[in-house]
DNA sequence: CAATCGTGGTA
DNA sequence: TTACCAAGATT
C-alpha cells in the first residue's frame, strides 16, 4: 500500500533536473519558425503573440507579420489599420498597440544614445538599430512584463533570467510537489525562485551553446508536450524519476488552481444593411472591448433563455440554426422590441447566420439579420463600405465570421 | 490584489 | 457539448 522505501525518489534539485531537461529538449524540441532565428525582434514578436495564445494558432500570424514588417522600424511607422489587420483574430488587441508603442520607444532610445555618442566622441555615424539587451530596459517596454522580459533575455541573449508561465507553473508544481495555490503571492515567489535556480544552474553548462535559452524553453516544451494539464505522459518524461507528483500520484491534483467562475450567457443582434453595393459598418471606440476593430451595427438583447425543446417542436428540426431561425427572434425578443430599441428593422425573411463565440467570461450568441435602416442617415458611428473594402478592415472574430457568411458562395 | 482582456484547441 | 486553459500584462 505504502510506497516502497527503496523506490523513494531523490529530492528534486536543479542539479538533477537541468541535464535531463537539456538533453530531452535537444532531441524533442519542435521545429518552430521563431526557433530558427536569434533576432531579438523576431523573438519579441513571437512572445507577444504567444501570450495566452497557443503555438498552433500563432505560427501563421507570426510568419505573415515577419514578412510584412521585417524590422522594428516597419512596426514603428505602420498604420494602426495595418497592425490591427495583421492581428485580426488573435485577440487581446492592446498587445499590438503596445508592440508599436514599444517599437517607437526603442527607436527613440537608440536616437538618444546616438546623440550622446556624437557629443562624446564627435562621431555622428548612425549605428544600426539595437534591441535593448538589458533586462530592466526590456521590462520597461510597454506590453512586456516579467515573463516576456525573461523570455527575450534568455532566448535571444542567453541571459540567466527565469520565466514562469502556465506551462512552467504546471511542471514545477508537479516536479516539486507544491500543493499550495501557485497564484498565491508566497507560492508564486517560490516558483520564480525555483525557476531562477534552474536557469542559473544551466548557465554553468558552458560547453552548451545556449543553455539558458534551452533550459527555459525545455520547461515550456515539457509542459506543452509531456506534462500536459490532463493525462500527462509521465512514462516518457525525462524527469520522471525525480517528480514528486508522479511518486505520490498527484498529477491530477496539481497545479492546485481555483476554478474560474462560470460563463455568463449574452445575446446580440447584428444588422447587415446593404445599400447601393455598400454595407454599413462601424469601428468600436477606444476604451471598449475590441477597441478599434470593425463590426456590423449590433446591440445586446436580454439573454432570455429560450427553451430549445420548444423551438425544436415548433420547427420540427434540430439543426444548428444557421438558417430558418426566424423563430428564435420571435421567441426570445419581440420584433417590436428590436425595432423600438434600434434604428434598424430586421428583415424577418432573411436571417443570415447565428454565431456562437466566447470572450473572457461571456458566452455570446450573435444573430445576424439582413435589415433595413429605418432612419436612413448614417449616424456618427456608421460608414458605408464596399465588399472589397470590408476585407481590408480588421473585424472581431465573430463579425469576421458573419462576413464569411455574406460572401457569395455556391448558389443555393 | 483582483478584474479584465479574445480567441481557438482539446478532451 | 461544455469546460478548461494556453509562451500574461495592465490597471
Amino acid at each position: 500500500m505504502r510506497g516502497n522505501p527503496k523506490s523513494k525518489i531523490q529530492n528534486p534539485k536543479p542539479a538533477r533536473l537541468v541535464q535531463p531537461l537539456l538533453a530531452w529538449f535537444a532531441r524533442n524540441a519542435r521545429d518552430l519558425p521563431w526557433r530558427r532565428t536569434r533576432d531579438p525582434y523576431a523573438i519579441w514578436v513571437s512572445e507577444i503573440m504567444l501570450q495566452q495564445t497557443q503555438v498552433k494558432t500563432v505560427i501563421r500570424y507570426w510568419e505573415r507579420w515577419m514578412r510584412e514588417l521585417p524590422m522594428i522600424q516597419s512596426v514603428a511607422k505602420a498604420s494602426p489599420a495595418k497592425l490591427h489587420k495583421l492581428w485580426e483574430g488573435l485577440g487581446y488587441y492592446t498587445r499590438v498597440r503596445n508592440l508599436q508603442r514599444a517599437a517607437q520607444q526603442i527607436i527613440a532610445n537608440n536616437r538618444r544614445a546616438e546623440l550622446r555618442d556624437a557629443q562624446n566622441n564627435g562621431d555622428s555615424r548612425s549605428s544600426s538599430l539595437r534591441f535593448p539587451e538589458n533586462f530592466d530596459a526590456i521590462l520597461a517596454l510597454p506590453g512586456i512584463g516579467r515573463y516576456t522580459a525573461g523570455a527575450i533575455a534568455s532566448i535571444a541573449f542567453n541571459q540567466p533570467y527565469p520565466i514562469l508561465d502556465g506551462n512552467v507553473i504546471r511542471v514545477l508544481t508537479r516536479v516539486f510537489g507544491i500543493r499550495t495555490n501557485p497564484r498565491d503571492r508566497k507560492t508564486n515567489t517560490q516558483l520564480w525562485q525555483l525557476a531562477g535556480e534552474l536557469v542559473l544552474h544551466a548557465s554553468r553548462f558552458t560547453h552548451h551553446l545556449s543553455p539558458c535559452s534551452h533550459l527555459n524553453q525545455s520547461l515550456m516544451e515539457l509542459g506543452a508536450l509531456i506534462c500536459t494539464p490532463r493525462s500527462p505522459r509521465c512514462g516518457v518524461c525525462p524527469v520522471k524519476t525525480t517528480c514528486v507528483a508522479r511518486e505520490k500520484n498527484l498529477q491530477d491534483q496539481l497545479p492546485n488552481l481555483t476554478k474560474r467562475e462560470a460563463a455568463t450567457a449574452r445575446r446580440f443582434i447584428a444588422f447587415i444593411v446593404e445599400h447601393d453595393g455598400k454595407f454599413l459598418v462601424r469601428q468600436r471606440p477606444a476604451g471598449t472591448v475590441n477597441a478599434h476593430l470593425w463590426e456590423f451595427p449590433n446591440f445586446e438583447v436580454g439573454a432570455r433563455v429560450y427553451d430549445p425543446q420548444q423551438l425544436r417542436q415548433r420547427k420540427g428540426r434540430t439543426n444548428s440554426g444557421i438558417h430558418g431561425d426566424t423563430e428564435v427572434l420571435r421567441l426570445t425578443e419581440p420584433r417590436s422590441e428590436i425595432i423600438r430599441k434600434s434604428r434598424f428593422q430586421p428583415n424577418a425573411a432573411k436571417p443570415l447566420c447565428t454565431i456562437k463565440h466566447s470572450i473572457t467570461r461571456y458566452r455570446i450568441t450573435l444573430e445576424a439579420w439582413r435589415a433595413e435602416l429605418r432612419q436612413p442617415r448614417t449616424g456618427t458611428d456608421g460608414q458605408w463600405r464596399t465588399r472589397e473594402q470590408l476585407h481590408q478592415l480588421a473585424f472581431t472574430s465573430a463579425h469576421k465570421n458573419i462576413l464569411s457568411h455574406l460572401d457569395p458562395k455556391s448558389p443555393a
